[in-house]
DNA sequence: TTGTAAGCGTTATCAA
DNA sequence: TTGATAACGCTTACAA
């Protein structure tokens, strides 16, 4: 039975404090807890007798006690904005190369994990005088934070003024997607989208930079040859949330309008799942007939049986620069809100192919 | 700016204590404690005044005094392996259900969350005074959970006797992926999987359906007509994780050896996803050619550009279960382990048809 | 280097 | 129905 280490004295006894460490090593609690800090002031004899009662008793500091007895929590809590969303996963990544190796403890949690008992996430980390809140997404209208309490919105547009941002530069990725359809020879290229900022922000992006290259202000063939056409984009775009079943109806509406793109680019992975059910029920192939190419690099997108291209939004690289932030907000309330945006970049896969 | 409640009095000031509120308030802070815990004995016109202070105040208690000064933390910790694992979401859910209902808080922490700051997720659980801890998965074969802990293994093997255990039934899984493609027909099916525990069980539930069917004890017809022949499987198991590369491989060998397959059961979704990229990769059409049905029902697979059918595994039942039964231990320590199964059930959808 | 003692913000136990 | 007052387990001056 690995996973029972039972050293526990009597088992089902309460936990030892530190009242019990101090007297099994014949010691004040004060030096228990010097040793607990790792003090260098410490004779060796002393901290090896407090560490074997330690040892001895499997003590283990309270977190409350430690939280309340101390100047700071070193905490900072995390809202997630749902956990099916597996950005997070990356963006925890970011999050505690930041955090924890400046010894910042990392509390996550949904909308709904202790509903009931709190009356909101953000109310919870309240509650544990938290020293931060990191806001994952797009954050609610209504869960409210007090002005005092250093806040870094990751991944979402800043609704708070005072709040520091850290967020994918959507209109850049936008532009690298329009770069990858034109460098493989795409001129009619198409673009399905919904409702969301971040749709509008990619397909701005995208626009604009085909645009450009169709003005001749910008070389649109990645360096060699030049396109057999102008360039020209046509925007799907159907209202709600970027779902897959939005993108099946965006390239729906998109081919039917215009049957003769060669290239789409979906705001999201799921909706470029979305578009490429549509694509193979019309009888098209992908990269064959239509290339595909997505934005956020989910899981799905990798895997080997999707493959689908698409942008990665770095949210690891997020997840570290929210956390950064973070800690100069800590370190320095008074200072003024930045916002700072992460260059995406290309993830190129199976479904874009040159035209 | 939405999100910015700012009702607090001096922003960078100190959070209110139960003493501010209870100078407000005219009152001792024991009263104001009462209140707080929703006491029938406390006057209409104190509570009221009680009410207002901590409103004007915006006072919350802090969960680390509440924690120390208490008798119960009411508190279980859940131990995930790996969030990218996306079934722990459902599996939240029905923890949730079970366990927040009793006023009881979940924190959850995946094996890396606070490394550094404590040895493992159970020691952080531990520091706190949870009162149960639920493992999610297969555990580690190196956390050491004290023997008077009440604890439970949701969704693995117990591998530790005093554990109880609710996890999903791999064996009828087996079984009923069995029964499914019976009953369209199938009489050459094909298994693949890997190493794994719950992969072996899959495999046998499948396997003990069909010979059974084949002696001709059960009716494999799903109730109607009969078999064109006697079904017979063949198995192709890689060593290793059951992952895509896994998938992929395993159903090269089994073509390889067995080309006249026309269905194939996966140990799970992924190594489904990769048997149907490496039948794509041979020119086989899913479900024309070959019928393939996964297991876990994963989001993946629900997706509409995937549409595989699947068993589900009924995450949020086995966490439902997972925290009645952490409630009854913690309610009688003494209690004998049980290992509860949770029935499977079948998710048919695109990649399976009748022969 | 080590010990003493005063908090930290609650709950809990008594009296009143 | 209310109010003192003692825990709870730790940190942190301040002394020694």
């Amino acid at each position: 039975m690995p996973i029972m280490g039972d050293r526990t004295p009597g088992a089902g006894a309460k936990p030892a404090t530190i009242y019990d460490v101090a007297a099994r090593a014949g010691v004040s609690k004060s030096l228990v807890s010097l040793v607990l800090q790792r003090s260098p002031r410490v004779s060796e004899q002393r901290r090896a007798a407090v560490l074997a009662a330690i040892q001895d008793l499997d003590y283990r500091p309270s977190t409350a006690a430690v939280a309340l007895a101390g100047t700071r929590s070193r905490t900072v809590g995390v809202v997630l904005d749902d956990f099916r969303n597996q950005w997070f996963v990356d963006l925890l990544t970011g999050l505690r190369e930041s955090l924890q190796g400046q010894g910042h403890r990392l509390v996550v949690a949904d909308r709904f994990l202790n509903t009931g008992l709190d009356a909101s996430p953000v109310e919870g980390f309240l509650s544990m005088r938290v020293e931060g809140i990191v806001i994952a997404g797009e954050p609610d209208a209504d869960v409210a934070v007090p002005a005092s309490m250093p806040l870094v919105v990751a991944g979402g547009r800043a609704t708070v003024p005072r709040a520091d941002t850290v967020a994918n530069d959507d209109r850049t990725g936008g532009a690298i997607a329009a770069d990858h359809l034109l460098g493989l020879g795409h001129t009619r290229i198409g673009f399905v989208g919904a409702g969301s900022a971040a749709s509008v922000e990619r397909r701005t992006g995208l626009e604009a930079r085909i645009a450009a290259v169709a003005a001749g202000r910008v070389d649109g063939s990645a360096g060699s040859g030049s396109l057999a056409a102008v360039p020209t984009v046509v925007a799907s775009v159907v209202p709600g949330d970027p779902t897959e079943d939005t993108g099946v109806r965006a390239l729906g509406a998109l081919l039917d309008a215009h049957p003769d793109v060669t290239a789409v680019f979906a705001a999201n992975d799921v909706m470029a799942l979305g578009a490429m059910s549509a694509l193979a029920e019309r009888g098209l192939r992908v990269p064959e007939d239509v290339s595909v190419i997505g934005y956020d690099d989910t899981p799905v997108a990798a895997t080997r049986y999707v493959g689908l291209t698409s942008i990665d939004d770095r949210s690891v690289e997020i997840g570290r620069g929210a956390g950064e932030r973070l800690l100069a907000r800590i370190a320095d309330p008074g200072a003024p809100a930045r916002e700072i945006l992460v260059e995406p970049r290309l993830v190129a896969r199976r479904t874009t192919a040159p035209r």
